[in-house]
DNA sequence: GTGTTTGTTATCAA
DNA sequence: CTTGATAACAAACA
């Protein structure tokens, strides 16, 4: 499940890989989430060059030196985003290290993948099929961003007042707020489950019954959490791989997160799971309140 | 056939 | 208008 830790993830590991490479063919294998059109991708993408690419939340944004066109990946619950330097036909990596679901690439969850000038490469891989690619102008960039995304965690922007009021404002449970992107960019499942663990606060509290020391310990617990999965590349749980087809480190350090009814690291109660805002949540009775 | 998985949006009620 | 709660949807697998 690729939340802001793995996003960055990729994105540094795709910056490194891609900047300065010029899009020299796209293939697509009946894959529906592609906006506008297969087609427009190819009329619109093709010699283009990567200048950056950035991340707002859970979503990659890739700049080209075109400055009205963004391409825009959300990799959702299953998307891979993984580069090979391809040299006579033979790829660098090692593919038995290769983590890609479905094996050496490119293989039958492969959505899409791009060819470069140097002729390196990258597949979109999307079991689920659930994530997106994207082709939109700056207009259409910044009213997405707008609309949809909240402060970052690790940024000037969230800060422990933000949070203390935002708390403040809401009754909905506290589960539910940090899920909301409008609220706060970047949070998914497996971090809100993880950042609740460390600040001792239930799930299911509501919101605006968090003390003012509460909201200030979740706020270390978020910035925490996240530097913390950003530095251990990512958490894979179920299919998440980096830029380069490696698993996440951050699943060694989960508290909760699938952690049901095994024992609590800190205090060896059992770990409880019930369904909060429709997801599976896990925490510790004994150490939340 | 059923339940489960999560990110996001749609829908409806208050 | 806002807010909250929940359903729906995407697709695959055990």
């Amino acid at each position: 499940m690729p939340e802001l830790p793995e996003v960055e993830t990729v994105r540094l590991d795709l910056k490194e890989a891609l900047v300065g490479k010029s899009f020299k063919d796209i293939v697509v294998f009946g894959f529906k989430n592609i906006f506008p059109s297969k087609l427009s991708f190819k009329r619109k993408l093709l010699d283009k060059r990567i200048a950056d690419i950035k991340r707002r939340g859970k979503l990659l944004i890739i700049e080209l030196d075109d400055l009205d066109l963004y391409f825009l990946i959300h990799l959702k619950m299953t998307g891979q985003l993984i580069y090979q330097e391809i040299v006579g036909g033979h790829s660098l990596s090692d593919v038995s290290k290769l983590k890609a679901v479905g094996g050496k690439l490119p293989n039958r969850y492969t959505r899409a993948y791009f060819v470069f000038n140097d002729k390196s490469v990258l597949y979109f891989n999307d079991l689920r099929k659930f994530g997106y690619l994207k082709l939109v102008s700056q207009a259409e960039l910044e009213a997405i961003l707008e609309r949809n995304y909240g402060p970052e965690p690790l940024s000037l922007e969230l800060t422990e007042d933000y949070l203390i009021n935002l708390v403040k404002k809401h009754s909905i449970n506290i589960k539910a707020l940090l899920l909301n992107q409008q609220k706060i960019a970047g949070l998914g499942n497996i971090y809100v489950d993880e950042a609740l663990f460390l600040s001792g606060i239930l799930p299911q509290r509501s919101a605006n019954s968090l003390k003012r020391k509460e909201a200030v310990l979740l706020f270390e617990a978020i910035n925490k959490v996240i530097k913390k999965a950003i530095k251990s590349k990512g958490t894979t749980f179920n299919s998440f791989v980096d830029g380069k087809g490696n698993k996440g480190n951050y699943s060694q350090h989960l508290k909760v997160y699938g952690r049901f009814k095994q024992k609590c690291l800190v205090c060896q109660f059992e770990i409880k799971k019930v369904k909060l805002a429709g997801r599976g949540t896990h925490y510790c009775p004994k150490c939340q309140k």
